[in-house]
DNA sequence: TCTATATTGATAGTAATACTATCTTTTATA
DNA sequence: TATAAAAGATAGTATTACTATCAATATAGA
């Protein structure tokens, strides 16, 4: 049995849908790749029509620019990585273990649970860690916003939220507490291998140090008195 | 009394000190003013120019371009803000009274101390909230990273981790979490201006609930026995 | 199977960006 | 007052970020 994955994304996150013919595909893959080898300022439409075999025009079909494009991968790995947690915490019932299993999957690289076949969850679970806060961190935040282009980031968060208050039901900050890990599952990770300095872990090249931080942070705050 | 804050640059961060020239204070002060007002992505070395009242040329001679300048401007701040933690923690031997200040001022905005002549430090904080994580954010972050550009990011970490150490000796990971709170004081104050979904703050417009938080998360792990 | 429609390919063009080069004038400094 | 350093003025180039147009091709419905 093949099930593939398909995820509904916004309307607005695009010109025309990606997902509904090969030129998308590739063009989605294509992108996670260049943006993956050369970073997001590196990247323009011109590279990766020239990869994908089509035209600049082409690819302007599908998204306005560039940064749409990157909220578009953003949003699908946000979306693709609650499934994941929906997955692997499915008849769960004690809290620990599903934050232990969200913090892995927040901070680790995938071994694939249910292919998807043209995104490399993997290449992009990188991409995230680099380029995933440039998709808000703009002057356009507000715009964006508004057209529920981070929506499945907040879902993210606020399923983690859920869990946390799950857990400790008393706790004030579950939603801050929820994108600190969200975020620093990826910024931790970043640090380790270009930053080591800012933070305690060796030159282990592994994702299990900053677990270990995650979780050990995550459960002194929930397990500890007020103060 | 008036006394001047002079901040030492690395010489790598510029190809000419503009520190020492009124042209080249003029860029770092208006490149402060453009920057907050449009954001980085719209900043160009032609429009700065212009408001500066001389030509793209005359920028360039300054600074390589506009990343360059912006690890500069960061490098200040991160530079600045460490001696505001010096000055504001100096003489306080309780740990906890430091680690608090410590936290008011990564996270509140500034009421100037020691003024500096052409550097707005209100705006410069707004701007490096929004934009400071892009310094490094890059695929040169190492070649960078191995120009010591931003060795003051660092050493304020390394500060902060100092002072944790200094309220729990046996604590383990003292420098990750110093990056996070120091991450964390300007990603929830952004969140909760433009995303505030992420985050447990109502709408109220000061950063006392971003204090609060990181008070409290910070004090929950360093009080808490070992999970 | 024919035909209308949507999609793609090919090409061209424009304004803005990110620079580099050169030459002249002004300013500081010894 | 001579000299060097800094700034001003101007020009030019390659690349980026688009928009527009028209022909070729695939597809889907009648």
């Amino acid at each position: 049995m093949e099930i593939e994955l398909q995820i509904k994304m916004n309307e607005k996150l695009f010109l025309r849908n990606p997902e509904q013919s090969e030129l998308g595909k590739k063009i989605i893959m294509h992108s996670i790749r260049l943006i993956h080898k050369n970073g997001f300022e590196a990247f323009t439409f011109k590279k990766l029509a020239e990869e994908v075999g089509t035209t600049e025009a082409g690819v302007y079909r599908y998204f306005e620019n560039k940064h749409r494009l990157l909220i578009y991968i953003a949003a699908w790995y946000w979306a693709w990585l609650e499934y994941q947690v929906m997955y692997q915490t499915n008849n769960i019932h004690d809290p620990v273990v599903k934050l232990k299993m969200i913090i892995k999957l927040l901070a680790t690289t995938v071994k694939e649970g249910v292919q998807t076949s043209y995104v490399d969850a993997n290449l992009l679970h990188q991409i995230i860690i680099t380029e995933g806060s440039k998709t808000y961190l703009t002057k356009r935040v507000s715009e964006d916003n508004n057209d529920k282009l981070f929506k499945p980031y907040k879902d993210l968060c606020a399923h983690i939220a859920q869990v946390i208050l799950e857990y400790n039901p008393n706790y004030r900050y579950p939603k801050s507490l929820a994108s600190t890990i969200i975020e620093m599952a990826h910024f931790q990770n970043f640090f380790k291998d270009h930053l080591p300095s800012l933070t305690d872990f060796g030159d282990k090249k592994d994702e299990s140090d900053t677990v270990a931080f995650l979780e050990d942070m995550l459960f002194r705050v929930l397990n500890c008195h007020e103060n």
